[in-house]
DNA sequence: CACTAAACGAGACGGTACGTCCCGTCTTGAA
DNA sequence: TTCAAGACGGGACGTACCGTCTCGTTTAGTG
């Protein structure tokens, strides 16, 4: 009878789903714990620091989870402009549809976006590293740091990811036109160092 | 005898020196009245929306207050680049300095930065309204959209204020030379005074 | 401008009507402003005792009214049977009828009643006093004292108008026959003396 | 774990107690709570009815507990005489002394009396049937109905209890006095004193 | 296969903040 | 001036959660 694992997990996501139902402030202890099929005492049990840790798990969870999602989207892009494209097509589609992280921006984006930004650096250091190797096997423009060029692509993927400006995100088109004419240009050598890649949008 | 505006704005201030003090979370009704000289009631009386709608004018406020003191360290800069130098000195200088703005940070991100990107669209776009003349004056690089390139101003400062890499925005020198390497290059026509930087992506 | 004893009239009849509303206990001091068509601060300015000094006038108020109606029905009364006959049918019927003093029964008979016992001494010495003189006009059997016997009256006559037993007193002949087997019976000389009743105060 | 009786009769006496320090009106919820030991929170569990609740079964709590001395004074009384006596010694001296009584007769007679008025059917007639056997075994003099006559000296019992009159009840041999002269003459066969009373219960 | 030790539910409890209501005082503007 | 209008401090109300705690009651693993 050793603590399970499985009630932390259907605890964490009981939090989720209570967050995405009434919001954060609204969210209670009573509430989670019915969610899951567990008592309020339990839930003390698995998350000693109370109501404050559980709401942060769920949090962490549901960002955890659409990191998870956007890797699958991209891993296997054959390019760096897919994995641009793919990339902010998924994350613009995820935040728009998914109810959970819709209810969180709408009623407390509070939670959401330290995520994002107070932790940002993490997350862009980590788009930063993972588009590293695609730009150099795409190769960047002369005079161009590699470093600084991927740096730079994760700043503003980001700043698109949640304000597109006048661009529409749902678009592939728009999309693909807004990763060539404004995140890559000027970074790499050409519209497309020529071999390889044949077909694209 | 009238609901006395003076009474508002002590109310306001006081729930934002509290949100300082105590973090958000912690911040009691009963405090912001002891703040303000004035009883709970009489807070219920101003705001009746009650605690919420009070740490709602605390953080709206702090962030005006942060805007206009913003405002008045640059409307008279005499150049694009000083603009954006002591903007982003200024900037980091007051988050780094300024308690409220850090205890938010530190205690509950989560009601500041809404402000910065949620309704970061309006924030965007007044920086780069506020920017648009001066890249005029200063002249944009052949090719280069006016408009486009004010927001992609706006992004990147909004960018490095919150994350700044690898630069130390308390040095005048690299935040000068992040505006000139960074910002600006391949936006303006010039390094700046002289001719010069004839070519650049 | 005298304050007007007019407007001290108002607010304790005011008073008197709002507890025949709400009850006691739900009665506000703003209720029996409005009611009185005067602002609330007026009301503090004429009972300077506030909330219970102008409760309690409304009830002692209404103890009065109705102390001075059942006045108005026995006054007159021919005889001593008939005086307590009277009496009884009318205290009755104003306790059973008058929505003031049932509601003041129901809610909080806590007020009504300490009038009635408390200040009982008062009122039952009061009743005696006024029945003596139909006792000495109608003559009162041998060995019985006409003070006690007054005193006796009042004390029964107060008993059954709360606690009717199993009278109906809504009837008179019923009344009538308690008032002269079980109040009057051992008291006065005679089932009634005969000779009629000529002069009385 | 279950809700403690033992919690709630503390509540009852502890609200007894605070409303004979500060009287009815100024008992708070939450002096009653420190009385009982137990917080205000608990209170509302005990009594979901508030304060309303609780304050009345403070009084009927008094109020039983009268009763219940005062049977314990009477139960085993010799004689009809007796019993009333004792009883209206009793009663006398308990309203005098009891500082709870009192203090409610003082401050809020509202609450006491409607258990003796309102309620005082039950009351009255609970004496009365108290009082039957006693009759039946002293002999009730011819033409008089003992239900009657047990109703009656009930009736005055009560009276003389809350307004003595010109008797002084603190008196042993004038509460004699009144008891064989005012209430028993005319209802029991002898004046008692002489042999008789061969059975009683 | 029973026994024991844990994890659990149920929920009482103290505490704290909430938002509401009303009291009694005081100030102010208009008749 | 005298009043209405109403802001204000104060304080109790009843409600809702929180976090802690004790209870039985399962439910496993172990001797």
């Amino acid at each position: 009878m050793a603590p399970d694992p499985a009630v932390r997990a259907r605890l964490v996501e009981a939090a989720y789903a209570c967050v995405a139902r009434y919001g954060m402030g609204k969210t209670t202890v009573e509430d989670i714990g019915r969610e899951a099929g567990v008592s309020r005492a339990t839930a003390y049990r698995y998350f000693p620091g109370g109501r404050e840790e559980l709401l942060d798990a769920a949090v962490t969870h549901g960002v955890a989870q659409f990191f998870l999602r956007l890797y699958e989207q991209i891993h296997d892009a054959p390019s760096l402009e897919q994995v641009m494209e793919r990339g902010i097509l998924f994350a613009h589609r995820a935040i728009v549809e998914h109810e959970v992280l819709r209810r969180i921006m709408e009623t407390d984006p509070e939670l959401l976006l330290p995520q994002l930004t107070v932790e940002g650096h993490q997350v862009r250091a980590s788009i930063a590293a993972f588009l590293l190797p695609y730009l150099r096997a795409h190769g960047v423009a002369p005079g161009v740091d590699e470093l600084e060029a991927a740096d730079f692509l994760a700043r503003m993927t980001m700043s698109y990811m949640t304000s597109p400006g006048r661009w529409d995100l749902d678009d592939p088109a728009q999309v693909s036109e807004l990763v060539r004419t404004e995140l890559l240009a000027g970074i790499v050598v050409g519209p497309e160092p020529s071999g390889s890649d044949p077909a694209r949008p």
